[in-house]
DNA sequence: CTTTTTAATAATGTCGATATTTTATTACTG
DNA sequence: CAGTAATAAAATATCGACATTATTAAAAAG
């Protein structure tokens, strides 16, 4: 385990926090009650926070502090088209470069989300079911083989957490649920067969679906 | 003008100096020099720091302070193949969707690096071709209409600056820069035709070829 | 009663100081 | 003389305190 310093540790709940909604969309982030909640100084928190106005999930004005990013359905519309052309991207590259490891990682995780959806879902357990279902989806695209690309998509997939997370509550015991469900099973027919178009229609697809749920909630 | 914090000023500059080189790749940055070439406290910079680690400028390692993020073939290569691909997707998302507006815009800007071309170039002053030639390639891909597109190609055009100085100071007065110059002719006749394929073969040519230069230079 | 002005309260942004950790130097030992 | 241990020097990370600025509340004027 890394030893990190407190701005690290800050920046990863304030983070986590943000993304998960503990702290609304648009919302004050008061220095006094930062501090409570973390239990650190002024210092390290403007570290954490000026990292997270990078990340745009946080905006900063002079003098008057930091705030959460607002959301809106203009923002949503744009993370999900840019995220499905990325996503479309690196699965394209993943099949044509992806080797026998990549294959298997896929099965793998194909497997591990197939076996554990069921009962996650009974148990209300969305958040370990989002981790499962990103894990498969990475497993896909690591085959791409660009650090830089895989960051890209990486950094849209947070800036969508927010908007997702709606969508899963919205579909806690769904039928959308199953549909999803599918799907994978679809896509890791078309992958593994290297079928680079249908790959990249499907994979477009099941990250618009939920896009076009998601503006109707908004 | 925006009144800005000193956090955000010595971001402006210590990133600006990164990207020209000023501090070298691998660099270790003390505070004790940094606070003496910007005039601030620690606490500004550790914040404009932290802000450069998100931006993959910079490396932090816990309690041994910051040094700049090091160069290599490999993320050279990476950088500028994802950029490629990138700037295709805008490119031909710019044609599908730009209007009288962008067109005029691509036509203005292409007059102002060509009428500026030659002079520059006879001044040396690379710096303020390439401040024409990317607001060129701005122009362009601004009719994609995605400002998460966007950020993404600026985040990758800056992170391929410290490479592309290196082209620029190589290829000063060399017939590379004619070469470049015809390139655009065709991709502004292409995208004013608005023909997808051609233009995106282009501009991923375009970007592609100073990376082959600049795999040989290092 | 609304608007403006003034006072108070609170919050932000920066610095200097300090404890801790790393790096460099010197001394020691096999 | 090489390698290691002890010491000295330097650098980092964090806090508390203070000056500046914004926000809120109260008072005064129209």
């Amino acid at each position: 385990m890394p030893p990190e310093n407190s701005a690290a540790k800050v920046l990863h709940h304030l983070k986590q926090d943000v993304l998960a909604g503990y702290f609304e969309a648009g919302q004050k982030l008061k220095m006094s009650q930062l501090k409570e909640r973390y239990q650190v100084g002024v210092n390290p928190l403007r570290e954490a926070l000026s990292q997270l106005v990078v990340m745009q999930l946080v905006q900063v004005q002079d003098q008057r502090g930091y705030r959460v990013c607002p959301v809106s359905q203009a923002e949503l519309i744009d993370i999900y088209d840019t995220r499905a052309r990325i996503e479309s991207l690196c699965v394209g590259l993943a099949i044509e470069r992806g080797d026998d490891a990549w294959e298997a990682g896929i099965v793998a995780a194909a497997y591990r989300l197939q076996s554990n959806a069921a009962l996650l879902q009974a148990n209300g357990d969305l958040q370990a079911w989002e981790q499962l279902h990103q894990q498969f989806h990475h497993a896909i695209v690591l085959g791409c083989g660009s650090t830089e690309l895989l960051r890209v998509r990486l950094h849209l997939y947070e800036k969508a957490s927010r908007y997702r997370n709606l969508w899963l509550q919205h579909n806690a015991g769904h039928a959308a649920f199953d549909v999803n469900q599918m799907e994978h099973e679809q896509l890791v027919t078309a992958v593994l067969a290297r079928d680079i178009s249908a790959s990249q229609a499907l994979v477009q697809q099941h990250i618009l679906v939920p896009s076009q749920v998601l503006q109707n909630l908004l």
